[in-house]
RNA sequence: GCUGGCGUAGCUCAAUCCGGUAGAGCAGCUGACUUGUAAUCAGCAGGUUGUAGGUUCAAGUCCUAUCGCCAGCUCCA
């Protein structure tokens, strides 16, 4: 799903922020220069400012720019020596370039590249566009302006980041902008309010979301459904507590390795500290020792869906998508070594069944290697080696097309993750599946093997469906809060024609109750046509209609969101109709899905 | 946590630029209407303008601090 952009629209974005940073300088000449890269739908460039740039000034810059376009500028290319070239970015006081030069010169460049555009000249790879009038004048525009740690490090100088979008043509640039416009109706955050999803509250505290009746019952569903597919799958269900003592953390390694993303420890006299779980993981090795373990056993899988909690900073916090307290659709599956691969491609297979379920292809699959130079990560060199390998190979096995990216893993081992992003472009990871050989050493797990001795069994970590909180979160914006029946917080709503057949609704309410609908009756005196509509904007699937003519023959008109036509049938064969729809998880949200009971005429 | 922006009724917004003491629609409540497929009409009620200081004869509007939200960075399910 990630976006492939052609070479020549990357150059022109990229000579963009060359054309932008001419245009800085000649405002603010004392600004130091950081990386200024294109991105996916424009381009970015870093400042340091003695005086803040404020958003009023982009106007003129982004003015500026289109008269340097106008100008017609050749971009010059130009090889200098080391030397000369930090000789040169010195005298211009580029002190970032400069740094970044002797960078390079370590690294084994013998020559620097620069660019000279107009009187602007930048050390930079390139390539550029050879002159600027090849960039139509109106095919950008300055977006936004925001802070960014040089080089991505939270310990240098912070500089201004200048983002502006540019695209091949004027066109393109206005429908983007339509798009993202239009995107952030589809916001869960937006959504979440206007369906009574969820809420949070300052005073019960940051990322801590509450989810209202609505919520509950979404998330209800998803745990049904988790359930069901795990007890086919040979997961057995437990249960622990949302505390623990630091002992076991110590035990885990989340204390030290993990300790800045956990809450500060509740502390007790001559008590040990006890800690809010910022995983499942540990209370769950705990009940795999609780007692001796064969290899008849294995694998074992335990399942919870588990509440965990963690001190994200404050400003990564977003809605349901980034929070504090969620709650995981965790398991942790003990295997022999020679189960561990049946059982990983098991597990992506469940992935594969929950996507397509609820039709998410927009996701990219992420293989999270350690990093051997980092020290955020546990455990030997060869244990990494090992399971990244096993990774790698179960997803090869089961033909998911994926990207390895370095860093990423958890501290105890690789991960595979489906990544998503939200309505504004933020990517966060949507599901995980982890291979861990460093936890069953700390906790000093064993089983007996048929030779008699103990060894070491192998964990898969796994979270197909997340936590509630960003699954939700990315359920709500991928289907623009229009869920299926089966999901939905309210699955019918009846509607009275007049109040003269108030009572037969209610009838009809209190039958589809009996059989465990939710349905609800909307028995205020308002129109029709503003009941229907009030239905509509709650995005409720189906509406049953009732008037004289239902009442006198026991029959009910159903209308389903979206949908003109109707029809009209016997209560209990609408009543069979949904429940099937119900029992099947039809994404009856979808155009293409045919609906029992729901044939035209 | 950092940089910048923004906080006005349950929600969406107006009054802020150029200080003169807060207004609308929706939602809610009441009444009338008894409705056949996306907003019936009328009325009522609702805000010490996030919080705390300050400047001023006077602060929603200016200043400071603080809390929260938004975008980005850093970080992650």
């Amino acid at each position: 799903m990630r976006k492939v952009i052609p070479q020549w629209l990357d150059t022109r974005r990229h000579s963009l922020a060359h054309i932008m940073a001419q245009a800085v300088l000649e405002k603010r000449p004392d600004a130091k220069l950081g990386f200024g890269p294109a991105t996916e739908d424009g381009f970015y460039y870093d400042f340091l400012f003695a005086t803040p740039l404020t958003s009023d000034e982009l106007p003129a810059i982004e003015a500026r720019m289109r008269q340097i376009v106008r100008e017609d500028e050749v971009f010059q290319r130009g090889d200098l020596a080391v030397d000369e070239a930090v000789a040169q970015l010195e005298a211009m006081g580029q002190e970032f370039k400069v740094e970044y030069c002797r960078e390079l010169a370590a690294a084994g460049n013998a020559t620097i590249r620069l660019y000279r555009s107009g009187d602007f000249v930048d050390m930079c790879e390139g390539p550029h566009v050879e002159r600027t009038s090849v960039i139509p004048d109106d095919s950008f525009a300055l977006d936004s302006i925001a802070g960014a740690y040089w080089r991505g490090d939270e310990s240098r100088p912070m500089l201004t980041r200048i983002y502006g979008l540019a695209f091949e043509t004027r066109e393109e640039l206005e429908a983007f902008k339509a798009r993202r416009e239009l995107a952030k109706q589809r916001d869960h955050r937006k959504l979440g309010k206007e369906l009574d999803i969820f809420h949070i509250s300052d005073q019960v505290g940051q990322g801590l979301a509450l989810w209202l009746p609505n919520g509950a019952v979404l998330i209800d569903e998803l745990e049904k459904l988790a359930k069901e597919m795990e007890f086919r799958d040979g997961y057995v269900p437990v249960r622990t507590p949302h505390i623990s003592k630091s002992r076991l953390y110590l035990t885990s390694g989340h204390l030290p390795y993990y300790k800045e993303s956990m809450y500060p420890p509740m502390q007790l006299e001559g008590e040990d500290d006890y800690y809010l779980k910022p995983m499942n993981c540990p209370h769950h090795h705990i009940i795999y020792a609780s007692r001796p373990r064969s290899y008849r056993d294995l694998p074992l899988r335990l399942t919870e869906y588990g509440a965990v909690y963690r001190y994200e900073q404050s400003g990564e916090l977003a809605g349901l998508l980034r929070v504090r307290g969620m709650w995981m659709n965790d398991a942790h599956l003990y295997c022999t070594p020679d189960q561990v691969k049946a059982e990983f491609i098991k597990v992506l297979e469940l992935h594969r069944f929950y996507y397509s379920l609820f039709r998410i292809t927009d996701f990219w699959v992420r293989l999270s290697l350690g990093d051997p130079t980092s020290k955020k990560f546990a455990g030997s060199m060869d244990s990494w080696e090992t399971t990244e390998d096993m990774a790698r190979k179960a997803l090869i096995d089961a033909g998911f097309p994926f990207e390895e990216v370095r860093g990423e893993a958890a501290f105890y081992g690789p991960k595979v993750d489906h990544q998503m992003s939200n309505v504004v472009g933020r990517e966060e990871t949507a599901s995980t599946t982890q291979l861990d050989l460093v936890m069953p050493e700390r906790f000093g797990l064993t089983f007996i093997g048929p030779d008699g001795l103990e060894h070491r069994p192998i964990i898969i970590h796994r979270a197909p469906l997340g936590t509630h909180e960003r699954f939700v979160a990315f359920l709500l914006e991928h289907l623009g809060g229009v869920f299926p029946t089966w999901l939905s917080p309210v699955q019918v709503r009846v509607l009275p024609v007049s109040e003269g057949q108030q009572a037969y609704g209610q009838r009809v309410v209190d039958a589809l109750r009996d059989t465990l609908l939710r349905a609800t009756l909307d028995a205020s005196s308002e129109s029709l046509n503003k009941r229907i509509r009030a239905a509509e904007v709650h995005k409720i699937p189906n509406m049953l209609v009732v008037g004289k003519r239902e009442e006198a023959d026991g029959t009910v008109t159903w209308r389903r969101k979206g949908h003109r036509l109707q029809v009209t049938l016997p209560l209990d064969r609408y009543v069979a109709a949904l429940q099937e729809t119900i029992a099947r998880r039809l994404m009856d949200n979808f155009e293409d899905v045919e609906v029992p009971g729901f044939a035209a005429g």
